[in-house]
This record gives C-alpha cells, structure tokens and sequence, in this order.
RNA sequence: GCAUCGGUGCCCGAGCGGACGAAGGGAGCGGCCUGCAAAGCCGUCUAUCGCGGGUUCGAAUCCCGCCCGGUGCUCCA
C-alpha cells in the first residue's frame, strides 16, 4: 500500500488510483524565461522519483507536465533582448529539456506547452462563461468569479477572507472586478503580443487555465496525482482547481506539493536573485550528487544545497561506484548467476518498499541501499562473490527506481588512453613484483597526476580515470 | 498581521508515544588488509533531540508557553 500526503487534506493517506494498477500524475512545469535553477532541478527529481518507485511497483504510470510558453515574463524577455516570445520560449525549452535530461530525469509520457492547447482554453473559458461562474470586463478580458466557488481556499487552507489579508496592500486591484480575489482567464490582447482569436476579444490565455484544459484533455476528469512545487500551491493550483471543479468537472484526487531549495538559508528564486543555475552545478559536479543530496532529505522540507551537501553526495555516490568496480574486479560471471536471492538483499528490498510507501521515504530508503552495500563489500572479503554479485544487481536495481545509475566509472576499457595507461600500470606491476617499489610509486604518482587512480586488487591492479 | 513548516551529533539529515540503548551519508580518530597506498571492513568520537512547563507506566515524538529561523498571503518549481 502506496501512502502519500495530499496538500487537500493535510495528512498522509493511501493512494487510491481512479483505476487500480494505473497511476496518471500531471506535473506543473516552469514557464521558460530563463535558464532553469536548482529549485526547478529538484520539483523535477521529485516526480521523477514517484515515477519510478511506481513503476517499479509494478504500477503503470502515465506522466505529463507541461512547459508554460506563454506569460508575462517570457514576453518581457523577449522585449529585452529583441527577439521573439517564440524565441525566448523554445531557446529555454531546448535547455531545461536538456540539462534535466543531465540530471537524469526521465522525459515524461508527455510534455505539452500552453500555446498547443488554447483552442482548450478559449472552450473552457466558454464553457465557464456559460455556467455562470465567469464574466468579461470590457477591454480588460475575461475573470473567474470566486463568489461562485464556495470551496475557494482550502487547497492553501485559507478562508478568502484570510487570503485577501496583506495581500491587497500589495497588488492594484481592478475596481471592475467583483472580487479581488477573482483573477483572469483570458487577458485583452495588448499591442506587439502574442495574441489568439476569441469570441469575446482577442488576447492570450490567463496562467491557470492552461494546466486545466492539459490535465483534464490528457488525462481525463478526476486524474489521479497533481504535483508541483509548494510555491504552486496559492494562487496556480488553487484557481485551477476552482476552475476545473466550477466546470463542474472533477479535477486531481490527490495533491503533492515538493518543498523548496534554499540558498543561505532564503528561498532561492529569480526573483531574489539568488539562484544557483542547474548548468553550474551539472558543470562542477556528477549529476548523481545533486540527485542524492535530494533524495537524502525527505521532499517535504526545505533543503539547502550547498558545496559541502554536494561534495558529502559525491563521496556518497563515489561509495556506492566503489563496490560495483569491486565486484566488477572480480571478473563476474554475468548476472546473479541463478542463485535464489539472499535473505539480506530481500530485507533491504522490504526495508526500501517500506520506506518508499511510506510518502516517499527516501532518505531511508537510501539508507537501506548504503546498509546494503556495505552487506555486499562484506561478502566481498569474504570471498563470497554469488553475495556479492546479488548485492550488487539489488543496490542497482532500487537505485534504478530513484534514478540514481550505480557502477563502475571512468572505466579503464573506456578510456581513450587506455593502452598508453595500460603500459604504464604494466610496468609499475612489473616493478613491484621486483620489489622496486620507488619505481613503482613513482609511476603510481605520475599517473595520478594525470588523474589516473590506481587500486592493486587481489584480481590484479584496477585503474579509473578521475578526472 | 494572518497562515504554515521547522529547530536532532563536527556537518548534512531520518525518526514523530514503547527493541531511540536516536537511521543513513559526509568529516575525524584507532585497528585490520596493503610493500606503502587506494578501496573495503571493524571499532570509535562528538546528541541533556531549541528553552520552560504539562500529559503518560513511558516523549525526540502529544499538549501549553516562550525564543529563533524558513515559507505563503495573486512573480515563483
């Protein structure tokens, strides 16, 4: 039993899919004006990692998530740099596409923009129009009208009035709308923007109304998960919901919300300017610490990603790459070899389904893994290569299902110098079998100078290139 | 102001009433292994679980108060 907490109800309960064995999950992507930052980097290893746990659960999962190509901030770009809103919006599509690719995320099963979808919109905000739950202020576009959604704040778990508090202070309220609450679905075309036909005046789509008509028109009236990240949760998911159930249609059963990312201890954001971009970290680091420093905080609390948080994640991966080359040294066999899975790589397939179910435990469910390694390198000085074999293909497997590749890198046969390498590491072997061990370690720190790493095993001296 | 989340060892970070005598990762130290390393294993070091009350047979875990910090309140992943 899959068990999640729903931001609705404000308390972890079991995942009941609208049809067993089958999960439909849409996830809030960016609007791309800009290069996507850490705080995008971790919503996105979030669901990836709810993809994949489920799919290896044995559940079939269908994912989609959006880009919004669309808004103020892609049209202000564009303004700024002379070029196109078309422009601005594939260039960092094309990039955040990318540099999640990087990261290791797994496309999605689809992944639609919001330009694709407004012929959707415009009928949905008819469709609302009609029901009377919408209305159209001359010049300015068309709003929904909150009044006429009585549920209204409790995704945010705010009554409207509380909603309203502070806030009016800050935005300039258009004295025609009926609520200041009530916001727009479709904006009055405005000169030199991007601009649709519709029947009551031209314009573009409000933000909200994008994810509705993309959910619901790819995956169906009360699709299961709706994730984000939890600066999403008020106004965005708030108002889609309100739109979607004022239609009279049944939006998400279940909302997820991922914590934020600090930066000394404050949001990251655009907006503050303290945003550290996914390419510098991707740049300076192995994808696979960013990955770990996420999973090893629970995705509900608010994570500070640091130099050190990366370079503890690193020697954490490096770890894990360790006991693959070991066991690689031993010149396996191929595959588990038949053997019936040992007793303790079973407990720690329980203990991290356990910890999995438990709304995603993955910090212990990463702990299981590390416990399990260190099973396995057990078995390796024991000489037990079928343990350790089967401990290996396990930490690999359910590293699989956190998106985490494990196994020996910087591999020697893969290396473009490898028989100028190969020469050397022979001559220092032959070296030490005459006892020259000056020789030797000469030619050890000549290597590693050149970032060769040597390790003499039992099977032999093994080398990687690590840098 | 209103709402909400959190304060756990040297660092990161789980746990959220009973095998906690507090996971896991990183760092340090000692040992084994090694010609020496590296890798690995074993051992070990830092924890009055923010402070003060309370409930309970029993609290890191629940309640009250206080202190400190984060986030949200129509830019946001």
């Amino acid at each position: 039993m899959i068990r999640l907490f729903d931001t609705l109800r404000r308390e972890v309960v079991e995942l009941r899919p609208r049809t067993p064995g089958e999960v439909s999950l849409y996830v809030c992507g960016p609007t791309v004006y800009d290069v996507p930052h850490l705080g995008h980097a971790r919503t996105a290893v979030t669901y990836d990692v709810l993809r994949r746990y489920l799919t290896w659960r044995g559940v079939d999962v269908k994912m989609v998530s959006n880009i919004t190509d669309v808004d103020d901030k892609i049209i202000a770009r564009a303004a700024e740099e002379g070029s196109s809103e078309a422009d601005v919006a594939a260039r960092f599509s094309d990039v955040y596409v990318r540099e999640l690719e990087a990261l290791g995320v797994a496309a999605p099963d689809e992944r639609p923009r919001a330009t694709e979808y407004v012929d959707e919109m415009v009928s949905f905000t008819a469709e609302l129009l009609a029901r009377g739950v919408a209305y159209v202020i001359d010049g300015a576009g068309v709003y929904f009208d909150v009044g006429r959604y009585p549920d209204y704040g409790r995704l945010p778990g705010r009554s409207p009035e509380g909603l309203l508090e502070g806030a009016g202070a800050r935005v300039a309220v258009d004295d025609r709308k009926r609520d200041p609450l009530d916001f727009a679905l479709w904006k009055a075309a405005k000169e030199g923007e991007p601009t649709w036909d519709a029947p009551w005046m031209p314009g573009r789509p409000g933000w909200h109304i994008e994810c509705v008509a993309m959910a619901l028109g790819l995956l169906g009236d009360g699709f299961d998960i709706h994730g984000g990240g939890s600066d999403l949760i008020f106004p965005h998911h708030e108002n889609e919901r309100a739109e979607a159930e004022a239609a009279g249609r049944r939006f998400a059963r279940l909302w997820m919300h991922s914590a934020m990312v600090n930066v000394e201890g404050e949001k990251m954001a655009k907006s503050a300017g303290n945003f550290r971009t996914l390419a510098d970290v991707l740049a300076a680091q192995d994808p696979r610490a960013l990955r770990l420093a996420m999973l090893q905080a629970h995705y509900r609390t608010t994570i500070e990603i640091d130099e050190a948080a990366l370079a503890s994640a690193a020697a954490g991966v490096q770890r894990l790459d360790a006991f693959a080359r070991r066991v690689g040294a031993l010149g396996a066999p191929g595959g588990g070899s038949g053997a019936a899975p040992t007793p303790d790589c079973g407990e720690a397939r329980a203990a991290f389904a356990a910890a999995m179910d438990d709304d995603l435990g993955t910090p212990a469910a990463v702990a299981a893994i590390f416990d399990l390694a260190r099973w396995g390198n057990v078995r390796l000085d024991e000489s037990d290569a079928v343990g350790a074999i089967e401990a290996l293909a396990t930490v690999q497997e359910l590293c699989g299902a956190l998106g985490l590749e494990v196994g020996p890198t910087g591999r020697a046969d893969e290396d473009d110098g490898r028989d100028a390498v190969q020469r050397r590491v022979d001559e220092r072997d032959a070296a030490r079998r005459a006892r020259d061990y000056a020789t030797a370690d000469e030619i050890r720190s000549e290597l590693a100078t050149a970032g060769i790493e040597l390790e003499d095993t039992p099977a032999g001296t093994v080398w990687r290139r690590v840098r």
